[in-house]
DNA sequence: AAATATTGTTATGATCCATATCAATTAAAC
DNA sequence: GTTTAATTGATATGGATCATAACAATATTT
């Protein structure tokens, strides 16, 4: 494939999209012709953006499917701003933890336990591999396979990307409680099927 | 402009891998976090991205981000396998029910609630529109606008999805344990920061 | 030795998401 | 009331992610 491309940090990180909302349209229109919310558990409301439109969201808030992927979408653009001056995305930050947990493993392991399709992970590591995060060498006992290892340099990116990683999980902890943040794990994890 | 994509309604639904697992119990050993499994004598692991191989993963499995991520895959997955039959994906479901409780409602409306960008949201209209479940009609108070309804078939189809997902959200209910899916739901609606 | 499987790789297409741009229309400024 | 700005729907386009087919080199099985 070639190029040059990377090293772009920039990706897209931009967050807000609702910071203005004109007043609803007067002229008489029939504002709400649903039921209301009629919400029942809702510790901290008294924010905007929620209220900004007045439709019925009712039926999706309490779908697990659906506040996942909503959770996701905010956590992974969180993640991509806090990790932006490392120019980590979240799936190059799991294959370096991964690594560094596991190193000398064949590419197709790596990518096999991360749930990525091996033939998408070789340009992964093509990736990290030109910035000299990791490398590959050749397996003495399988002339087939790759050994994967990280570099100094891929240790050192890691390290630094841990540390923005920690101070998100604490922010996570202290959104959703002492224990809440423990909880969701659990939960997601045998969602997920991990483990 | 844009080809005609196709009329087919079977979709592709590729390869299911995991085969919709409605027996929920699998309660077993909750959340180990220690060493590898161990693993006793049990090469006939069916599910793919099984721990196979004896890769540590600790790093990354009490991480929200990656647990969100890994979470909602599986989700979308069991989503779309039960879904098959009505060839509705996760975010097709999401627009027919906010239409069903919003009808009359603008394209840009439904979209930024959804926090889907109204650009693509003509697209996915278009497809609703044409499979004869969705219709734009002219709004007489403003004549840029499009008020979106679902038909009697629309209406017809989401009654039927509403009850897949029903099972689904019990499944989950039975996964989780009896406050766990409401646990869940309220966390991740935090962490998504919606209502 | 021949057939088969694994590993890394390339190429390709599908899908999703974001941006720029545009025409029609409405609202706001003057 | 005319000019300017904002909104709405739409098209085109590029990037990122993901899945599949095909292939060469090597290993394993028969």
């Amino acid at each position: 494939m070639g190029a040059e491309d990377d090293l772009t940090p920039a990706r897209k990180t931009q967050a807000q999209k609702t910071p203005a909302q004109k007043t609803p349209s007067a002229s008489g229109a029939p504002a709400r012709r649903g039921r209301k919310p009629a919400r029942a558990v809702e510790p901290d409301d008294a924010d905007d953006a929620a209220e900004a439109s007045d439709l019925d969201l009712t039926g999706l808030t309490s779908v697990v499917g659906y506040t996942l992927r909503r959770a996701q979408m905010a956590v992974f653009e969180d993640f991509s701003a806090r990790f932006a001056t490392l120019d980590l995305t979240p799936a190059q930050y799991s294959v370096l933890l991964v690594i560094a947990d596991n190193p000398g493993r064949k590419q197709s392991e790596i990518a096999r336990v991360l749930g990525i399709q091996r033939t998408n992970f070789v340009v992964m590591l093509d990736q990290l591999e030109k910035r000299g995060l990791a490398e590959r060498t050749r397996s003495a006992t399988d002339a087939r396979s790759h050994a994967v290892f990280l570099t100094k340099a891929g240790t050192a990116l890691l390290n630094k990307a841990r540390k923005l990683q920690s101070a998100q999980e604490e922010d996570f902890a202290s959104l959703l409680g002492p224990g809440g943040r423990d909880t969701l794990v659990a939960l997601l994890r045998k969602v997920a099927r991990i483990d």
